[in-house]
DNA sequence: CCTACCGATCGGTAGG
DNA sequence: CCTACCGATCGGTAGG
């Protein structure tokens, strides 16, 4: 009878993997619990015994993403090294959660607008916490002569609007995640801010 | 009495104008009739005098916006310089249309998946195209030696990811359109793809 | 997990 | 440009 309880949690799981797969596709408002429902296999009420609403699937789905997100930056900013080699550690947890949660992922571009209060101030403040960290690390970088003297908004900015683009990128070139691959991202997206002598 | 026509037309241009500010919050599903209404100041069923579905909203919006784009680069393809060039061109161009049409220009990043067909191919036809013409610039830097030997569609991709979000930074720093920011953006986006001989 | 169903709200129309 | 209103569909509940 373990089974009960372990088929009910996976369960869950399905229906969030299945809604975060349509989220992604048609959006958040415009898809309707039955085709959850439907894509589950089973009838638009029966998903209220695994879940309480429409709106839980995206708060979960949003903040397990960034919960993941802060774990990485924990381990980025513990790493023995300077700032671009740190910024070259994000850049792959960025394309390793892609790999993992490409739909998941993809809701962090959108469709989070539509997170009610007070989970919608928790997740901007989550995202702020961690843009923050991650200019802190440009800014970093500059004072310690590793990157060219660029503003360090708009660095940030080119570099988190390509990573948070992966997705769809990764989802139309499948098989394409190599170390080739890994290594001339990091030259298109650091390599504007990397001073020469800094090239590998 | 040429009032009453015009009037009518810049009526219709009102619409469009508030109809593209609330689909940019709060996503085009999420967005109601009755919403747009309230922005113009009459009521929903008030608005059919002057378009004939919410869908063509969407279509006007997201159209408009694409010609503007194609006709940008038939302009880049006819300078008479070379293809990096013609590159720095298109990042002016995404700046300009950005702060002339930035409601506009953010329907351009995820609802335009809510047109419906036969619009929804004429969309994304016009769109492969643009890519598809934008790539051939990049080839043809790697063919005259210009760039470096990057993958191609990795540098298409990161370019053009965060032209389509240069809006939500634009729009979070008013005022910072300068002639630096300008040369610090293209050198963000097409530094680590220019041949160092080549660094102005 | 299903059948049956509800109140609310949607895009849009009729008629003036 | 408004009042009045419609059929469809939504998220969710009751009860089993």
């Amino acid at each position: 009878m373990p089974s009960r309880k372990s088929n009910s949690i996976s369960r869950r799981e399905e229906i969030l993997e299945k809604a975060a797969k349509l989220f992604r596709k048609t959006g958040y408002a415009a898809t309707t619990m039955r085709m959850i429902a439907t894509a589950t296999g089973m009838e638009a009420a029966s998903l209220y015994n695994h879940i309480s609403s429409k709106q839980e699937l995206l708060e979960e789905l949003l903040f397990s993403v960034a919960s993941e997100f802060t774990g990485g930056m924990d381990r980025a900013e513990k790493l023995n090294a300077g700032p671009l080699e740190k910024l070259e550690f994000l850049v792959d947890l960025h394309i390793d959660l892609t790999l993992r949660w490409p739909d998941r992922i993809a809701l962090v571009t959108g469709d989070w607008v539509h997170l009610e209060e007070p989970k919608l101030s928790a997740y901007t403040g989550l995202r702020n916490d961690y843009e923050q960290r991650f200019r802190s690390l440009i800014t970093e970088g500059k004072k310690q002569d590793e990157m060219e003297d660029i503003n360090t908004e708009l660095g940030l900015f080119s570099i988190l609007s390509t990573l948070h683009w992966l997705y769809s990128w990764l989802g139309k070139h499948p098989g394409l995640e190599t170390q080739k691959i890994r290594k001339e991202l990091k030259q298109c997206l650091l390599g504007g801010l990397r001073k020469s002598e800094y090239t590998k």
